[in-house]
DNA sequence: TCCCGTGTTGCAAACGTTTCCAGTCAAGAG
DNA sequence: CTCTTGACTGGAAACGTTTGCAACACGGGA
């Protein structure tokens, strides 16, 4: 400290006009130019501004040239509230997110409003905090929004309000590697089962029979569907699989830490440990660090989801690798899909194991 | 491979019920109850339902139940596209983001958020991948959809479209960590000088004088804040700055490490490094990578801005930090108050140099 | 008894578009 | 020369709300 002295002298940031006297900039003051202006100084109808701007053919090219003209000098910029009351169409998309602090979520989140800006629409994100009541709220929000169409990574798949939200004649809807039974929605859904597989026989041929997992609870479907990939590989290996080295409960780092913690002290302690989801790879090599245990030497180690910062630091990590940006735009093509009115659909997206260092020892 | 034979057959997700023969999920067939519908059955007027529901004074309450009761009995959910024609306010916040592959983003934009919602605002997020053309028109599109206010981390400061975007009457804007003169608008601003005065003032009483600094250009304030931090610290100490250690240019990877690659080669070679921003963190970090130089023993290092992905894995960094969560509460706050009508106001958020390992050796 | 405030309700006009319908005009067909 | 057709244009209704204003009933004071 006795820098503060410092700090209050660099403070001046300076350059920012901050209070200048009027404050035009409240919600009111506001006067923003209409169709009605442009047809009056145009000398037209409000309904051949209309069709000018909005591509409409029966326009002569005189008509036409000579709107835009003036809607130009004018700096006429459509009333989007209005021509979404008018036509029922928002070209907004409600984005609902069980937990946007995941990193994964970001990039698809990314690549998602890439494809739908590119196809005129704009993207609404809510967040539910893993939290059903807050979801049922998102949803409803959406709904009053009048959103042409939701994507939605629901927090489980057992939520009473689920079917509610779901079903009857609504908007397009596409579910993020999710299945819900029984609804009519279009679906992006991981092969976790394969990436899995591969890894986890990966791990039996090196030698591994003591294999701990530990991911969140099976309400959704992706640790349903890891959950078979882990199952088969132990079958198809003819090797009796250890569920009593399974925690499968918590996305949350806290679960993974603990049950992390337990399964370390087991005698036998494992010798490869998969983590699914973000939560986990933090808790887990959290737990390892405090026992001082060398992930890739002591144990073998695999996350499932290569999440994004993987890449920058821990390159040296064993993933089931899944491509999330792919995931993101495949959403938005099928809620585009959905509102050009064509059917329901379910899209796969592969996933593949990927070896790197830490998957070795432990053996 | 040659499991592809697995892959397919793990592939049958079964449980969603995709193709129903009717499609009634599309755009269309949707009747949704409103106004006029409740009032109907409950046998007053719409003006009457109106009041009951937004809470206006002058009602009974015999009106106000009943109109309650029958507008759940129906499910009516507002229409607020028709509320936002009517009222002039969306009650909703554009987020412009230069772009979102920053994780800081994501833990930004979700405090901001959450505060927005607690307050019953919803967001839209537009990202401008670093291109003001994109900006631009991003901002056109906010203004068309009739946002209440707009948080923006602008591309530039001194982007040509910036003054139409900025100027004049319009609804409240909150800058994040950008200075733009003569315009009137609220901003967010980190004190980042005074952290990077921190850490070099470390740097140079540990013995270092040949001192690296890679970040990206100075348009924006944030390179240029830090700029005055780390030339001050030099100032103070009377040391001499060395100019051609330092790469100001580009945020993005790749230039950090073209730029890293040089510096590492030259005669004396840089005994510390700064690198400014996520880019130049993962460039800089792959350049030494690359030389196998341990940042902690061969090399000081300090990553200015702790990205959230540090404090899983690279928990060794050092680093000066700012609390992202707490900048995105406060954007939230500035609109708010903005569009309460009150005057446009700075907010200041300070910034500490948090000494690890990595900050040691290369002396 | 009359008048007036008070508390409540209904009517109708907006908000800024799109779109249906009817009308105009000119050109070509008969 | 008249009729039809087609290309274009203008008028007005509608989308679902909110809200200013008028109307009404009721009770109390003069």
């Amino acid at each position: 400290m006795g820098e503060i002295g410092l700090a209050i002298a660099l403070k001046s940031p300076g350059g920012l006009e901050v209070a200048s006297e009027k404050s035009e900039t409240s919600r009111s003051g506001n006067q923003r130019v209409t169709i009605r202006e442009v047809a009056a100084k145009a000398e037209v109808a409000l309904s051949s501004v209309s069709r000018a701007l909005s591509g409409h053919p029966d326009v002569s090219d005189e008509m036409r040239k000579r709107v835009k003209e003036i809607a130009d000098e004018l700096g006429y910029e459509p009333n989007l509230v209005a021509q979404s009351l008018r036509s029922g169409v928002t070209r907004t998309i409600g984005f609902v997110v069980r937990d946007i602090n995941n990193p994964m979520f970001a990039l698809l989140a990314r690549s998602c409003e890439n494809e739908l800006r590119r196809n005129g629409y704009s993207m609404i994100i809510v967040n539910s905090d893993g939290n059903i009541e807050n979801e049922n709220r998102n949803f409803s929000l959406l709904r009053r929004r009048r959103v042409d169409g939701i994507i939605a990574s629901l927090v489980s798949e057992d939520s009473p309000y689920l079917r509610k939200n779901l079903e009857g004649p609504r908007s397009p809807i596409v579910l993020l590697d999710r299945e819900v039974k029984g609804i009519s929605a279009s679906a992006v859904l991981a092969d976790h089962a394969a990436g899995v597989h591969e890894a986890v026989t990966h791990l039996i041929n090196a030698g591994h029979r003591e294999i701990a997992f530990i991911t969140g609870s099976n309400n959704v479907y992706p640790t349903r569907n890891r959950l078979l990939g882990f199952t088969k590989a132990f079958e198809d290996a003819n090797i009796e699989m250890r569920p009593d080295l399974m925690a499968i409960g918590g996305f949350d780092a806290e679960y993974a830490l603990s049950h992390a913690r337990i399964l370390l002290h087991r005698n036998p302690a494992p010798t490869a440990i998969l983590a699914g989801g973000h939560g986990a790879l933090m808790g887990v090599s959290r737990a390892l660090k405090e026992k001082k245990i060398t992930m890739g030497k002591e144990i073998a180690f695999i996350a499932l989801d290569q999440l994004p910062y993987l890449e920058v630091f821990s390159d040296n990590i064993s993933t089931v690798y899944r491509d999330t940006e792919a995931i993101g735009r495949e959403a938005a093509r099928l809620i585009l899909e959905g509102m050009d009115g064509e059917k329901p659909r379910v899209s796969l997206i592969e996933s593949q194991f990927i070896e790197r260092a830490s998957s070795q020892g432990g053996i």
